[in-house]
DNA sequence: CGTTCGATTTTCT
DNA sequence: GAAAATCGAACGT
């Protein structure tokens, strides 16, 4: 809930040139944007501060590697926009956001959130649990957020760029503005010589961060 | 503080 | 049948 850093600058909806890029481009402009979540509960308005980039299918970390097509992946393949969401060891899911074109499998996994305001992080506390008391218990963390959130595979495939979705993003903040590290992703060994490569992203100093990379390598936004 | 390990089920080989 | 873009409890130091 740092608002006074970054003030808002104006509400609306995200350019959709942004979902049109690669991922590993997409993924640092999607810090500091607003994912609002409406379930029959009310609106949940959160702010992303943790990104990871898989992008095309030469990237041996993603799901869509050489080009695998089926059933899971079929979303990724998708327009720029869409919904992906997974489940994740039997019991957690992770939601990303397809960018790139259609038939190019790009995703940005949304790694960690953060409540703007004391109402979402109550809601989010109810929906979370016991686990959801200091800010990287409570969503700081793919599985984390879907539950803070209540995301799971009803929302796959659908657009998180219409005003009318149960999840949409929101541009509020500048992304220029933000003090962003680039750090090798986390969990994906099976990448080989992908997987020390700097495609995850996050907001210096932000509590919800639960895995900070030693070197905190700046990330500047041209 | 740190590391290790079990949970649980979809997905793909 | 094995692995998985994870989490949290249970230990050990």
């Amino acid at each position: 809930m740092n608002r006074k850093d970054n003030e808002p600058s104006g509400y609306g909806l995200v350019p959709p040139e942004l979902y049109r890029l690669p991922a590993l481009q997409a993924a640092p402009l999607l810090l500091g944007q607003h994912l609002v979540r409406r379930t029959e509960d009310g609106e949940i308005r959160c702010r992303i501060v943790e990104t990871e980039s898989y992008g095309g299918i030469e990237d041996k970390g993603s799901h869509a590697f050489g080009g695998r097509r089926t059933a899971r992946t079929d979303v990724m393949f998708r327009e720029g926009g869409t919904i992906y969401v997974y489940l994740i060891y039997g019991m957690y899911h992770c939601l990303n956001v397809v960018t790139a074109g259609e038939g190019d499998p790009h995703a940005v996994l949304i790694r960690a959130v953060e409540p703007l305001t004391d109402a979402d992080a109550a809601l989010m506390r109810v929906y979370r649990g016991k686990a959801g008391r200091n800010p990287s218990g409570l969503s700081g963390g793919p599985g984390k957020l879907c539950r803070a959130l209540r995301i799971d595979k009803s929302l796959n495939g659908l657009r998180i760029d219409s005003g009318g979705s149960p999840l949409r993003l929101e541009q509020v903040e500048h992304p220029k503005a933000l003090d962003i590290v680039q750090a090798p992703g986390i969990n994906i060994p099976y990448a080989g010589e992908y997987a020390e490569l700097p495609w995850r992203f996050y907001l210096r100093n932000n509590p919800y961060i639960s895995v900070k990379d030693k070197l905190e390598t700046p990330f500047i936004l041209s």
